[in-house]
DNA sequence: CTTAAAGATGTTATAATATAACAAACTGTA
DNA sequence: TACAGTTTGTTATATTATAACATCTTTAAG
């Protein structure tokens, strides 16, 4: 179950989310819509098939595409990321406020912490400078353990 | 076919990978060597299942566990990477003198450059000091275009 | 309106990536 | 030598992702 809180949240992320793609010229279809509100409903990341399966109760015939076509709007537009070192799936806790995320992974309890570090994109652009290289997509994760997991 | 330079690179390479496996009591048995060298007859990444077809020509029977294993160990001693965001592996061009390495990937021409540098490595370890996060295994993959392909 | 084009979804099938589990062979060492 | 640990062989299957084509919906132009 969910708490009123975490509830209310999720709502008042949808209403920005519906906002961003309204002013983007988006369509957030009732399929993308549903798919994401059933990734916001998780602690952490998510898979592709977890998340078929979670769909499925809403659609029993929902098939692999369904959900890959959903999170490949949903990336393409910044409101999830998708976890390379994982092949997993998280919102993004700050849509369309900056070009590139990066995360935190922790093995043991599988959070995962979106940081926003504009020294980061100052080493991303100063690399990319350095080699004559000009960046799209950057993938930054760290994975080890977190505070909270240490002892 | 490979030049004589290229055959020459490749066996100065090998002659370090041994010494170092001999100095770290590693085995590199021949089917680790095998696997190995057909990596790093490759000018760029290579996906496992190539990997495998390749090997097959050495050893028809082969299995992908034969590779994956092989993969393994040779990326636990940090004598290949794996690509992330490319489900790839790419030998490493320095084995044992750092932790961690950067990579640009082109998206045209597909080359990999490898990148080692110390401000990545303090962001990183800046990084995981501000959030009381201790860093086991680093994943920094920043793909777009290398110079050659910009025109 | 209406209709053509583009976009989104449904559906079937299959490709691509990776690992579990157990058996057999090998290696080092007590 | 024998036995413990490691590596490799082998079969099977799990996991992740996309191609291809049909159908339905939306949109914008005529």
């Amino acid at each position: 179950m969910k708490s009123s809180k975490e509830n209310k949240n999720t709502n008042i992320y949808m209403k920005n989310i519906e906002k961003l793609c309204k002013s983007n010229n988006l369509k957030l279809t009732a399929l993308r819509k549903q798919v994401l509100e059933l990734i916001l409903s998780k602690k952490s990341f998510v898979k592709a098939y977890d998340l078929l399966n979670d769909f499925k109760k809403i659609q029993p015939n929902a098939k692999p595409p369904t959900i890959y076509r959903s999170l490949d709007f949903l990336e393409e537009n910044g409101f999830i990321h998708k976890l390379q070192s994982l092949n997993a799936f998280i919102k993004c806790t700050h849509p369309k406020e900056h070009d590139n995320c990066y995360f935190l992974i922790c093995k043991k309890c599988n959070n995962i912490e979106e940081v926003c570090s504009s020294k980061i994109d100052k080493v991303v652009s100063n690399t990319s400078k350095e080699k004559n290289f000009s960046p799209k997509n950057v993938t930054f994760e760290i994975s080890g353990i977190c505070y909270k997991c240490m002892s």
